[in-house]
DNA sequence: TTTTACATTTAGACATATCTAAAAAAATAT
DNA sequence: ATATTTTTTTAGATATGTCTAAATGTAAAA
C-alpha cells in the first residue's frame, strides 16, 4: 500500500514526463509545491520500491510497475471529476481539488463499482481519457468542433482547460457531456456552426467551436 | 483544519460516550487499536483545541465544539455509507471500511451535494440516523417491524447490526430502504407478519420482524 | 489500612514527510 | 578553460502521530 504522498508524486510524474524523457527534481518541486530536497528524498524511496528510475543529478522516469501505478490514480481522479460534474452537479471547474482527495480512498471495489455507475465512461469532463481498469488509455479519436466538416458527427467529450465560461453556457443550453452533435452548416462568413443537438438546433460561434472536444468514430 | 487522526478520535469519543458520562483512555484505545499512551498524547492536544475536556486520570468528555465536529464526521460517514449501498450496489455490510476513508474527505459543498443527490435521507442503511447540516438529530420515531400493529404503517430503514443475511434476503426479495410497509396481518400462531410492500404481499416471520427497522409515522 | 492489581501518564524512541542551509555537481557564460 | 550560476543533493532540524518501557496514580482485595 502506498502512501498519498507517494502517490502525490507518482501522479506528477505521470503528468510531467513527456515520452518517456527524464523529469527534472525541480519540476517535479514546482508542480507539487514542495522543496527540491523533499523531492530528492521521495525520490529515492521510491526508486527502493522500484516505482521510478531515479539516478542522481540525471532526473527520474517512471518505471513500468511506477507507471501502472499512476495510471489507476489517474483512473480514479477522472472517474470522481465525472461523477461529481454528472451526478452531483458540480462545475466542471470546481472538482480537482476534491477529486485531488478522492483520488486516494482505497478500495478496488469501489472504483469498479463507481465506473459501472456512471456508465463506463471513456472521458472526463475535462475531456481527458479514464484509463480503464488495466490502465489503457483507448487510443483517442478527439477533435475540435471546429476540425468537424459538415455533416460529420461526434459525441462531446469536454472544453479545453481554462474555459470556465463556456461550460457554465453549455449548461444553461442544456448541452451536456456524452451528446451527440451533428454539424448542419457551417457559415462561412465568420466560422459560425450550426449544429444539432438532441434534436435541436444550436449555433455556436467559431470561438465555442474551437474549445469544445469531440470524440469522433469516423 | 483537524487531522485524519483527530477526526478519529472525535469520532470514537462519539460513539463511546453514552450520555455525558467520562470515556476512560483504555476504551478509546480499544476502540481505535492503539495504545493508551497514544491516546493520552491525542486527547491532550484535542483539549488544547478545547475539542475535549480532558482531566488527567479522569477521562475525557467532548465539548460542544468537539461534538459538533464529531457530528459532522458522522454525517458524513452514514452518508457516505447511503450512498455505497443505493446507489453503487454495495451490500449493507461491506461499506463501513470504505465509508471510514470517505468521511475525511474535505469540502462543505461536496456533502450538501451528496445529500440532495440521495434525497436527503434521514436513516443510513443500518437505521442510524444521519445528523443534519447543523448536526441536529432528528429524533427517531424508528421501531421494528414486531413493535407494529395490524393496519400500521412504517418505511424501512435498516436492519439491527449483525444480520448480514437478512439483507441478502431482502436484496433478493427486492426490497429496499425507503419502502413503505403495511402490516396486514399478524398471526398470533408464530409472530408471522403479513405486511404489503410495494403493492406486494410479503410474509415475513418472528425473526425477521424482530430486525427489520422501521420509521413509523403516528 | 496496607498490599496488590490495574489504569494512566510520562519520557524517550522511531517513522514519515517536510523544511532550511550548506555542499557538491552540472550547466552556462565569459 | 575557467568562472559563475543554477540545479541537485546532503545533513541536520522540525512536526505529527505512533510506539515501548518505566513511573505514577487510582481502585480493589486482603
Amino acid at each position: 500500500m502506498n502512501s498519498q504522498s507517494e502517490e502525490d508524486y507518482l501522479k506528477a510524474l505521470y503528468h510531467l514526463q513527456v515520452d518517456s524523457k527524464r523529469v527534472t527534481t525541480n519540476s517535479i518541486a514546482d508542480y507539487l509545491k514542495m522543496k527540491p530536497s523533499s523531492v530528492t528524498d521521495m525520490l529515492k524511496k521510491l526508486a527502493e520500491k522500484n516505482y521510478v528510475n531515479y539516478m542522481k543529478y540525471k532526473g527520474t522516469s517512471l518505471s513500468k510497475k511506477g507507471k501502472s501505478v499512476a495510471l489507476q490514480i489517474v483512473r480514479k481522479h477522472r472517474l470522481w471529476e465525472t461523477f461529481l460534474v454528472e451526478k452531483l452537479d458540480f462545475g466542471w471547474g470546481q472538482v480537482h481539488l476534491i477529486a485531488e482527495q478522492l483520488e486516494h480512498i482505497k478500495s478496488e471495489e469501489l472504483i469498479e463499482k463507481l465506473d459501472a455507475f456512471l456508465g463506463n465512461p471513456k472521458y472526463d469532463p475535462h475531456g481527458d481519457p479514464i484509463p480503464n481498469k488495466s490502465g489503457r488509455i483507448e487510443k483517442m479519436n478527439q477533435k475540435l468542433l471546429i476540425q468537424l466538416k459538415k455533416n460529420q458527427k461526434g459525441i462531446i467529450t469536454g472544453v479545453k482547460r481554462g474555459t470556465g465560461s463556456l461550460l457554465s453556457y453549455l449548461d444553461k443550453e442544456n448541452v451536456e457531456l456524452g451528446d451527440a452533435v451533428k454539424v448542419l452548416e457551417i457559415i462561412e462568413f465568420d466560422g459560425t456552426f450550426i449544429v444539432e443537438i438532441n434534436k435541436r438546433k444550436l449555433t455556436f460561434s467559431e470561438k465555442i467551436c474551437q474549445n469544445l472536444l469531440l470524440e469522433t468514430y469516423d
